[in-house]
DNA sequence: GCCGCACCCAGGGTTTTCCCCGATTTTGCG
DNA sequence: CGCAAAATCGGGGAAAACCCTGGGTGCGGC
């Protein structure tokens, strides 16, 4: 019985890229291809694969919040963050969503197959970049006040700023999110207030830096 | 013989999934990979392949730089820029930088296959969305324009821009500026639209890109 | 001398943001 | 359970941004 596998990335190109690599493997099976975040987590809702494959970077509902949505629904469900930043905050954030892996673009597609593997043998894989500097700073004691300092906001004014990041109005944030315009207000209050930064400029610089949208 | 094919993206799963989706067809023979600008313009050089597929946001060289080399040393070499910007400028700059055609990363892989069959037979090929936009602004005679505003903000709108970038409200701007908050009004909505960007969100990731503001 | 362009300003309107307040419900956790 | 945090929604008002239109100046080039 193949592994059942969900793919979700923002490039349709990179999506079909994989699908082939994957099914080349008789014991992988793309069950479905998700555009953006809100697809993945419906999808996995729907189907119940056996493993996610997550690009963390997606527009609208990112990644490691489509992390969150999905083991909430399923929690039985493996994801695998696929990602082209090994920056601290991200990867931190990531496995802290629940994650069972996390493993960068710039691997080689073996190495995505053998994470596939190991998180199905109920492991867990990180890209020996990764790993190395997860270890780093665990002997370290480091990165917790990245963690700290990112977990700031909760996960729904993420959500928010990196709509607002994205250039989007507040209309067009309520809609995305399908709650009032004074419920995402609230949000926007909160964050210019949490982060004492009270320009759409400078939110969006610290968006960028947080890595929660791309320049 | 098969189109001899080099494949640039900063990522290598990608590059992995191209050659596999590529390599599908019998006449398609991808020559060489490179994971940046600078490897892709020497290899190009070395091997003078019959394409080369270029991912337009790599790190260090980028890809219009990059497809400017290649030209430049290899004029017969048709260049297929490889975006996930449908972004104005960016279309604008690879296309003036002598690159055959222009995907979306977002389309599907059969798009891409017919790109390079145009552009072997001495043809142009945009994805559907980039005509509609390149169209669209040739009929209004936008286009023109906009690839002068390129680098064309004047240097006071360049002046006013940096300062939104930075945080500033329009009022205090016009107060460092020494002029009326009309004027830097005016200004705003001139940058908007020569830039067509319009919330500070976008205008702020373009300063940055632009070196007018730091992150 | 006229044209184009950058620069500067303004009126008057709509829309959005920003900020103050208060409120209820849901959810996670000890 | 009970409490705190998170998420949701609302009123109302001041400020700012946004949009369209117009007009005036000075300067360099044809």
């Amino acid at each position: 019985m193949p592994v059942r596998i969900i793919i979700a990335d923002d490039h349709r190109i990179v999506r079909e890229g994989l699908r082939h690599l994957l099914e080349k493997r008789t014991d992988f099976k793309v069950v479905a291809e998700a555009p953006d975040g809100e697809s993945a987590v419906r999808l996995a809702k729907e189907l119940s694969p056996d493993v996610v494959i997550l690009d963390i970077s997606m527009p609208g509902l990112n990644g490691i919040e489509a992390t969150r949505r999905i083991l909430a629904e399923r929690p039985g469900v493996k994801v695998l963050a696929l990602s082209m930043h090994s920056d601290r905050r991200f990867v931190i954030e990531t496995l802290k969503a629940g994650a069972s892996g996390y493993v960068l673009k710039d691997s080689a597609f073996d190495e995505l197959a053998r994470a596939i593997e190991v998180v199905m043998a109920r492991g867990a894989f990180l890209s020996p970049a990764i790993t190395e500097m997860v270890v780093r700073d665990y002997v370290t004691q480091a990165g917790v006040d990245d963690a700290a300092a990112f977990s700031v906001l909760t996960p729904r004014e993420r959500e928010v700023l990196q709509l607002m990041a994205e250039g989007e109005s507040t209309k067009a944030i309520a809609g995305r999110l399908a709650v009032s315009v004074k419920t995402v207000e609230t949000y926007r209050q909160q964050i210019m207030e949490k982060l004492d930064l009270h320009s759409v400029a400078e939110l969006t610089k610290y968006a960028i830096r947080e890595g929660l949208t791309e320049l």
